[in-house]
DNA sequence: AGCGTCAGAAAAATCGATTTTTTACGTTTT
DNA sequence: AAAACGTAAAAAATCGATTTTTCTGACGCT
């Protein structure tokens, strides 16, 4: 068969991944995290597979690994959705970050080589080199900012020595992204995030674990506040 | 077509589930938890649809599921095979576990009310009523003893205030049994294993949230010595 | 001997049809 | 009118055949 992706889809990344699986689960959780979903919208096998012209078999598999993720939820014969939101999981997804992420910056300070100070620095100046929105009237979000964002909050992270850990902190941040983009979009945000970036940065840097904890609850704090307080408008 | 499960299996449980996906998902997932596969061994879809009687879409959707979870691993047109093993590994597991339960076990023993205690008090009363093998000479592992022992664990830290924590903390869990029945099966435990669990209860129902974790930690890292130790050996 | 190539076999991945289960809705019964 | 039932349509789940990719080992070349 020839490889025709029958419509418009594709945004940014190459998805020319290994099997159709995997590229409908890139594809899914693209349009997963960016809200492209409503939250709770069913995703019905067929309307999936004529969207982005990938057969039933690799969807389920694409979802079935979603729903581990917990970006999809599953019900036996009862097919798959986008997973809920409620201000009530957004407090407990921000705890349990706060929780995590403690622990695995403070181990990847203690850890971390001079290699890893290089890593935080330059990811840090890659992201402070994008506008977080592509514009200025309005919040129209920068996938490249997205992309760096993520990289720097992975980047402080890296040096923790457990893959569980990290994953389980990537996991959460999936999450809170997505509450972002949902709940984001009408808030234009105010904050001077590079300023809260840049002092987390530095007290990594120089290895004051317990500042650069305090500052990352904080800045983790602000923005799930900002999240929960649109969440009822919006939702 | 007719309900016709091939052949010998079905141990235990009753695996009568609401979809032949999560079928083959829990027949997997207790055969890799209870090692009966070699760690790294090829999971090949044929050989397993022949063994499970069960069709090559469900099989795929339960492996995916798996390999999200870590108990098999995935490569794109290079199929599934079941996860390693390291003494590496574990001993990041181990780290792990005890920083996630540090957390969970405080919060759930801070915010735990009588229902919860009494909870834990039951569980552990289950497990003390049940041998750990079911022969004195030899190890045989006894299912209804690890069922107890899981939940006395999970009874444990049940009040903890998130749902994700609880998730991760049963992930673990889970990834350390598969080691202990890959790993124990030759060195017969001459532990006290029922007052470390009894313990670690006491302390709980005290509300002795330090005294509790110090005792977990301990559980934990005898646990983990063991299993390390019998890895060169046995894999 | 070592290295690359290539055909055939084996395995993974995918598709499209079929089966099973749920849902929606209209009819009958109490 | 509310509950119970039955039926048709819709959706989920599964199967088995087909396609695509990888693996294996023999062969020829340097």
């Amino acid at each position: 068969m020839l490889e025709t992706n029958t419509d418009a889809n594709e945004g940014a990344g190459s998805e020319g991944s290994g099997s159709l699986a995997t590229s409908a689960y890139d594809l899914l959780r693209e349009d997963l995290l960016s809200g492209r979903f409503r939250p709770g919208e069913k995703l019905r096998i067929e309307t999936l597979r004529a969207h982005y012209g990938i057969g039933s078999s690799p969807l389920r598999e694409a979802l079935s690994r979603l729903s581990v993720n917990g970006l999809v939820t599953h019900e036996d014969q009862r097919g798959f959705r986008a997973a809920t939101v409620s201000r009530e999981d957004m407090q407990e997804l921000l705890r349990t970050r706060c929780w995590a992420e403690e622990i695995a910056l403070s181990d990847s300070i203690l850890h971390g080589g001079d290699d890893w100070e290089e890593a935080v620095l330059l990811a840090f100046h890659r992201l402070s080199r994008v506008p977080r929105s592509t514009r200025n009237d309005t919040y129209s979000p920068n996938d490249e900012w997205e992309h760096r964002h993520r990289n720097f909050h992975k980047s402080l992270l890296s040096s923790c020595r457990s893959r569980w850990m990290l994953q389980f902190c990537d996991q959460l941040f999936e999450q809170t992204d997505r509450y972002r983009h949902i709940a984001i979009v009408a808030s234009f945000p105010q904050r001077d995030e590079l300023a809260e970036h840049l002092a987390i940065k530095e007290a990594a840097i120089n290895r004051d674990a317990a500042e650069a904890v305090r500052l990352l609850h904080a800045h983790y704090k602000r923005t799930g506040e900002i999240i929960a307080d649109s969440i009822s408008d919006t939702v």
